[in-house]
DNA sequence: ACGAAGATGTCCT
DNA sequence: GGACATCTTCGTC
């Protein structure tokens, strides 16, 4: 899983099978090394939450390339936040990157994230992109070669399933991935729009 | 050209 | 639970 092949192989399968191998997996950029430990999974064209479901506009372009590479999006006009796309060409598909505990580089991500403390510093998708220092400037690029890198997980994490955060179309989708009791996976916030909760089994 | 919505984060009550 | 900052993106006119 080391070469530039493999990696693409890795990633050319669809987004929410790829999901959940992330976590435990390490993505780097300079000094900074992040431990996933919260990823969902979107599913371009197929999936109405998905930046790609529109088809491909010029943000969601990067989405419609090659697996292995990296989607960055400005979101709210302040937070930058990371995807690695997933699938062949011409099929969109993304993981997004929602939190991740740092392993490498911790003083360089405490000044980013001055006053919060280490189990936040990379905990939302912003935040961990803010602590990695990913820009948009990144977005196409690949995760092997100079710039990112990243590293297969050692073996293989215990993972909970639930509804995405903060999307209002497919609310319900379970493809939010996260290791169970890790205390840098991000709260739960549902779209304020988003169509009501399922009642849970058994209630009247 | 215009405007509404947004894969968020932080602070407030 | 709710408000709001902030500005890009994209659909619509």
């Amino acid at each position: 899983m080391t070469t530039a092949d493999g990696i693409a192989a890795f990633f050319a399968r669809p987004a929410w099978e790829v999901a959940p191998e992330l976590l435990g997996s390490i993505v780097s950029l300079g000094p900074v090394s992040v431990e996933l430990t919260e990823v969902e999974a979107y599913a371009g064209p197929r999936d109405p939450a998905s930046h790609a479901f529109r088809g491909p506009t010029p943000r969601a372009a990067v989405m419609f390339g090659p697996p292995g590479r990296v989607y960055v999006y400005l979101s709210h006009g302040m937070h930058h936040c990371m995807n690695l796309v997933c699938e062949p060409a011409g099929t969109a598909s993304a993981v997004l990157l929602r939190a991740g505990r740092v392993v490498a580089g911790i003083d360089e991500a405490r000044v980013r994230r001055a006053g919060a403390p280490d189990v936040a510093l990379a905990r939302g998708p912003g935040n961990l992109a803010r602590a990695l220092g990913v820009t948009r400037e990144l977005s196409g690029t690949t995760v092997w070669g100079d710039g990112l890198s990243w590293r297969a997980a050692t073996a293989p994490q215990t993972s909970s399933t639930g509804p995405r955060v903060g999307v209002r179309a497919a609310a319900d989708v379970s493809w939010r991935f996260w290791v169970p009791g890790d205390p840098t996976v991000s709260p739960y916030r549902r779209h304020a729009k988003a169509d009501p909760a399922p009642a849970p089994e058994g209630a009247s």
